[in-house]
DNA sequence: CGGTCGTTTGACGCGTCAGTCAATCACCCA
DNA sequence: TGGGTGATTGACTGACGCGTCAAACGACCG
């Protein structure tokens, strides 16, 4: 019994350390946060933070991964709402617009990027990340396919991988220049591919 | 006379520290370049460095503008060689795929979106040169129509936005995961993109 | 030849920051 | 109550790297 209400401080203490890492990385980038500054943002101290974590790239490679399962989490929860496929992708575009929070995660992709072109490591988790991504998509353009609503002559994989990739490309300029005008057209540009190449 | 060929060394030490620059901010990233790296790639020592330049920012700066020019001639000296709107987008693709020097090219992308995120005048820069990016699709398609080659029904802004999204999101994944498989797919899904959106 | 100016050098000073550690705290249990 | 355990603190140390600067160099000129 003690050992358990320990035990959930202390993964309480380790998620409160990872969502600041996660908000100092977004606001300064992976290769100037500071330990001292995630501590500051905890609430905490730098002891502390060394405690849960020996180096500072294990609390931020930690932190990388904590908010791609946080994103996914979010995509996935959104999803099961929803029954009809056509109506899952146009959400998907709606939660990932970079807005907000959302640019805070497409930030942290970008840092992800970076960092993960000179680290092995970091490279595969890329590859899992992405890839999960990109069959979620698929995975829905399958169900749209068997229930008759999709196109038939569209290889959903391939679809999916177009799909992510012009989503990443134009979100990271909309990033940059999050103006309306922008935001507006990424999305209109992703509807459009949906309704050109999906649906007859 | 003296003047002239003091400013031409003056000029190539110049350009010497900015190769060195680019090859170090590819090999550990704009954040973790350090003085010393530039000045031993360059040949020369960080008291140079710092006489042609005060700051490692701004060394920094105009390795990545220094990058953006380089690969902007390359695309025009290219494309100059073609008349055919459709050999140009389709050279301009291979011309850009992550492959040897190219993928240097792409991480300096990759580390110029990440910096420009959180600094104004970079951010500003960056636009500009996508902006130029973009246009020199558009101009091509525009071409294209101009000479009867292209479908009259797309517009130019919009389809040279796309292409270059598309280019860019899935490009980074090919920096990432550069296999064979993953270039040739970036190749076809750009080349199909041409042919079923601008051929009838 | 001696002086001037632009260029180059690298040792040094100074600030910064990751990680350590001894001390303290808080909680529980015997 | 007293002792043990895990958690927390922040001062400290050692490394590191930017930018400075005094000294040297070399080309040219009067």
């Amino acid at each position: 019994m003690r050992d358990m209400s320990v035990a959930v401080a202390e993964e309480d203490r380790r998620r409160e350390i990872l969502d600041a890492a996660v908000s100092v990385v977004v606001e300064r980038g992976y290769a100037a946060a500071r330990v001292s500054d995630i501590a500051r943002r905890a609430g905490t101290s730098t002891g502390t933070v060394h405690y849960y974590f020996p180096t500072k790239v294990d609390v931020l490679d930690a932190a990388l991964q904590h908010a791609s399962e946080r994103s996914h989490q979010r995509h996935r929860a959104e999803l099961v709402t929803l029954t009809e496929p056509r109506e899952q992708l146009l959400r998907l575009i709606d939660l990932q617009l970079p807005d907000a929070d959302v640019a805070d995660e497409w930030a942290i992709w970008l840092e992800f990027w970076n960092e993960a072109r000179r680290r092995d490591e970091l490279r595969e988790r890329n590859h899992e990340i992405y890839t999960r991504w990109v069959s979620m998509i698929e995975s829905i353009v399958r169900n749209g396919q068997r229930q008759g609503q999709f196109r038939q002559d569209v290889d959903p994989a391939d679809f999916a991988l177009r799909f992510a990739g012009l989503f990443d490309g134009l979100g990271i300029q909309v990033l940059l220049q999050p103006s309306l005008e922008n935001r507006w057209r990424l999305r209109a540009a992703l509807r459009e591919v949906v309704e050109r190449e999906l649906l007859a």
